[in-house]
DNA sequence: ATATACCCCGTACCTTAGTACGGGGTCAAA
DNA sequence: TTTGACCCCGTACTAAGGTACGGGGTATAT
């Protein structure tokens, strides 16, 4: 029990609700601790592991895909080069969302600055058809 | 109805599901276009509506944040000055969005670079440490 | 004029990522 | 030793974003 996290305690340390934490483990997210009678007893490197995985997804990466991550480092029997492939795989997707939001913003900027007479209706504001001809050619 | 398409061809057209044009039409996400009898005729800026949507969905915004972005074009009783602001508002977005994927493309970077002797076995890599560091100081 | 491909509508179902609930068991401090 | 806070499990519900289905109507090419 020393050094250990009762299923409330790790939520509160990971601020997560305690039924997220009984979810991961039913979705296999997270392996089942040690028990103590029935009572779950989470060493604390389950902190870190939770933190990841909400950290992934803030990222924009699911849950599995936070878990395929966690699996690169927990899965020892694999080798670096596994997770330098997937890591790869990871920066090269998320290089292609960084320039699509760049374009994005490019266009929305675009929009603001055309709105210079801060009267003018907008069906006069050549926004819509900036942001539409940006897709034209994609 | 030439220069129009019917609900299957503007399907085909936006590689979506004829399911999920009427699923937008009844989240309101689309409006109901002119009808001829009972069949929907859509005229082709609906290409260009949906291609938007389903970037904007790529881009990590969800459907209403999407239809937001479009109605910053469409609502023309609207007037520049709030183009403008929530316009400002989605820029603040984006750039959050690309700082956060930057971030975790570092992550990743200092991830692959770790692993330079190709056949390390997998537990010295500190993938999980990398990423806990980003999340504390968050 | 008839097949058949396409459309209509409503309803039900699916996946992801949880959250809530209820009836019961347990631990620990007073 | 009892009371309150916490845990157990299973099941049900939510919200977003669709997808599938079934019974019927329609448009069009032959």
């Amino acid at each position: 029990m020393k050094d250990s996290f009762t299923i409330g305690k790790l939520a509160q340390a990971c601020d997560v609700n305690v039924e997220t934490i009984r979810f991961y483990e039913r979705k296999g997210i997270i392996k089942q601790p040690q028990k103590q009678g029935s009572f779950r007893y989470y060493p604390q490197e389950y902190v870190a592991r939770i933190h990841f995985i909400k950290r992934s997804q803030e990222l924009g990466f699911t849950l599995s895909e936070a878990t395929e991550l966690l699996d690169l480092k927990i899965k020892d029997q694999a080798k670096c080069n596994d997770v330098l492939l997937k890591t790869e795989a990871k920066i090269t997707e998320i290089n292609q969302k960084i320039k699509d939001l760049k374009k994005m913003k490019k266009s929305l900027e675009g929009l603001a600055n055309c709105c210079v007479d801060i009267n003018q209706p907008l069906t006069d504001c050549p926004i819509l058809d900036c942001f539409i001809d940006q897709r034209k050619n994609k």
